[in-house]
DNA sequence: TGCAAGTGCGGGCGCGTGCACGCAAATCGA
DNA sequence: TCGATTTGCGTGCACGCGCCCGCACTTGCA
């Protein structure tokens, strides 16, 4: 429990080999202008040479400037897919505790086109200092991106993208490539002829469909190693759970031979209820994207494999990266992060 | 980009609300002393009311006291799984940025009792604040942590720990849990009469082997789920790549039925040669810890399921908790800390 | 009673940086 | 040439806290 220092090099010593005062080597870092062009290049100079980096304690203590990001994304109910991503920035903004962040949500309705210009116009009146965002409204987010381009207000996404805009950096996973896993799962080391895919009805006039990418990556895996596998294709009603039942009982009554059960959306939970007062040893159940009640039906043994990413994670890392980005200016290390594929099954379910 | 800056309850609140000077507000905080019973109460009681914590940027920017904390593990070369661990403090360490940590590492040699009690000795002569380790030899680990105690010095397990030991918090897995989920892995869906387990011919005279528990816990599971299930045990020599060779083609020359392998040590990659020239599509290999080589032989598909943890989380997690105690002088969260176990497979690998 | 030692407390300094203010020199327009 | 900008730069204050000095007051002991 010593009591030295370390030996931190400070503004001071930058501006005592440039020659200058500590006021102008701030206004060279910060690029606050109102500096001559030599006495830019001295003062870069004396970093370099130093090899100086602002204190981040004493910077964010002085620092009175409060930075805005504003995080557009869907509502969601209590254990939802999105309130896991909502976790993630409010402990990604507590981690970076050093700039003030100050996150400003505005969530929308994602079956509601409307619902989402109008969070749009909201954060453009605000003026935030960056957007973070994902994307279902492909055409309007292109035209929100570029609206938020000529105001000069840097934007990121998580969770999804579109590909072509000047995004500054975004955070998810592959989404085929998670359904190739899945597939994988699903089908290891047995022959399979039948499998059920389960999906959900929309009730969405706009057929924006976020699961697509995911699911062609199940089917694509299951096409090429098992040509000759029918897939069924059951859609049920995510909020009504006695059709639901009814459903999926009217299908594996006629088709007993089918025992591998997919949904390549995040709420295989929904189908739990059916699974638990069918029990079947030889079932095998495949889902995604730890939800709550995905891990309790995990641990209950209802369904086999469950194939997510720590997902707040996702918005942990996007959020964090962001704010280092925008407060220093910089550009991210990687613009295109793709977080790793969690294989979660009963056994390994225990400290997630 | 606003200006306002957030409502931050300084010491000063504190001070006025308990009709005392900053200065004993602070002597109350940190239990410095010269202070009356009747003045501490008040100043808790005002503290609690306002929900007062110390501003960390202003705290570790004030503070001239540096904390060591020393770290104890198994000296490693390039991609041995300790470097992991190593990495992980490095990381946490500078999380910890705010705090001023300065990590001592002593690594010793597992093979080597002497050099074990030789870094202990280095460790108590310089009085760290806090000590990190892992547990080989359990006898010395037991009198080294009895020295520590008596000198009032915490100290906190990683990967591995002497239960009955008044330590502070442990991070690490259950190996006997993960060796059964590689058991799992291995034989998931086969009917399987006969395993070869690989070990390794450990030159010790010492007899500690730290990875009985995750064999056990491998064997356990087929014994329970394969009673009839027969076990071949190899050793191979890990410094000898030749020998290694031959003893795996003599084996497996006269027992070609045999498909499934499996190692509960973490050095699965030194089969991966055999692997690699002696290709066999219905071959299924289990192994362990995600070492780069494991990571490679992964990638080139010779061994189907790796079950790791993010090595270096466990160690990063460990000290930035431990520093936090140890600083703050708080009990952990949580003291047994067990980390999720990662299920890796050529298909979820690429981001990991 | 006197004096030292101990106790309770206030206040000042410094940590490294952000930022506003203000002064001098340079530039400009007429 | 002279006032009015603009440009380039130095300085002071604030941020919230750790630490230490020292004052006033109490207690103990002779």
């Amino acid at each position: 429990m010593g009591k030295k220092k370390e030996n931190q090099i400070t503004i001071f010593d930058v501006a005592r080999l440039a020659k200058v005062s500590r006021g102008t080597v701030d206004r060279v870092v910060y690029k606050r202008g109102r500096v001559s062009q030599k006495t830019i290049e001295k003062v870069r100079q004396a970093i370099a040479e130093l090899g100086y980096t602002p204190n981040p304690n004493a910077s964010s203590l002085a620092s009175k400037r409060e930075y805005t990001i504003a995080c557009l994304i869907p509502q969601f109910r209590e254990g939802e897919y999105w309130e896991k991503i909502y976790e993630g920035f409010i402990n990604g903004a507590r981690a970076t505790a050093g700039y003030n962040l100050n996150l400003e949500f505005k969530l929308y309705d994602q079956t509601d086109l409307e619902s989402y210009l109008q969070c749009c116009e909201r954060i453009l009146e605000k003026h935030p200092a960056g957007v973070i965002t994902n994307a279902v409204f492909k055409e309007e987010v292109v035209r929100f991106a570029q609206r938020l381009e000529t105001q000069g207000i840097p934007y990121a996404f998580v969770d999804n993208k579109v590909d072509d805009l000047n995004y500054l950096l975004y955070y998810g996973v592959d989404p085929h490539k998670s359904g190739a896993l899945g597939a994988f799962l699903l089908t290891t080391r047995c022959d399979v002829k039948e499998i059920a895919l389960v999906r959900l009805i929309r009730d969405s006039k706009h057929k924006a469909d976020p699961n697509a990418p995911r699911r062609h990556g199940f089917l694509d895996y299951i096409d090429e190693n098992y040509p000759q596998c029918r897939i069924h294709t059951l859609f049920i009603p995510p909020e009504d759970p006695q059709e639901t039942y009814r459903t999926l009982d009217a299908f594996f009554t006629s088709h007993p031979e089918v025992r591998h059960i997919a949904m390549t959306n995040s709420r295989v939970f929904l189908i739990d209820d059916y699974l638990a007062r069918n029990p079947d040893p030889n079932r095998i159940v495949v889902g995604f994207d730890d939800l709550d009640r995905n891990l309790a039906s995990l641990r209950e043994g209802h369904i086999e494999y469950l194939v997510t990413r720590h997902i707040p994670m996702q918005s942990y890392h996007a959020l964090t990266a962001f704010a280092e980005c925008i407060i220093k200016g910089t550009a991210p290390a990687r613009r295109n992060n793709y977080v790793h594929m969690d294989i979660l099954h009963r056994r390994n379910l225990d400290d997630y």
